[in-house]
DNA sequence: GTGTGACTAAGAGTCCGTT
DNA sequence: AAACGGACTCTTAGTCACA
C-alpha cells in the first residue's frame, strides 16, 4: 500500500493489544473466524484493510475501532 | 459490502462534516483528488472503503479518522 | 508460534457518460 | 448538484505450503 506507516502503526497497536489479552496470532485469528496468515499480515503492516475487517479486529479485541486508531495516533 | 449499516454510518458522519463546509461532493472529492462518482458512493454507504481512504477522508475533512468513527458511533 | 511467497476471487477505486 | 451505469485495473480477502 501507499501509506506503509499508517498500516504499520494500526498494525502495532493491534499488535499490543492482542499480546495485552495474552492470546497468540493462531488463536486470536480462530476465534475471529479469520485466518492466521492473513492476520499476521495485518499486524506487519502489509495490508490497508477495509473498515469492516478494522470492525471485525476490534470487536474480536474488545475496543472500538475508533479508539484502535486513537491509540495508534490517529 | 456484507456490514451495509457501517458503511451507512460512516458515510452519513462523512456527508454530515462535508456540508458542513459548504462543500458539494464535487468539490470536496476534486480537492482529495478522488472521483466523484466513487466519493458519492461512499456518502451513500456503498463502498466498505480502505483505512488509506478513510485517512485521506478524513484529512480533507480536517479531523481525525478516529473522530469520525466515533461520531458515526464506532 | 510466526513470517513469507504464491495463488485466486471478490471488491476497491478510476474513468467514461447519462439522468 | 447528486445518483447511477458499465467497463476497466489494481489490491484486499482469503487459503495453502514451507521456512
Amino acid at each position: 500500500m501507499q501509506d506503509e506507516t499508517f498500516a504499520s502503526h494500526i498494525g502495532s497497536a493491534i499488535r499490543a493489544r492482542r499480546t495485552e489479552l495474552g492470546l497468540s496470532q493462531e488463536r486470536f485469528a480462530d476465534a475471529i473466524l479469520m485466518h492466521r496468515a492473513y492476520y499476521s499480515s495485518i499486524e506487519r503492516g502489509e495490508k490497508n484493510i477495509t473498515l469492516a475487517t478494522l470492525l471485525r479486529l476490534a470487536d474480536g479485541l474488545g475496543v472500538t475501532p475508533s479508539s484502535l486508531l486513537a491509540t495508534a495516533g490517529y
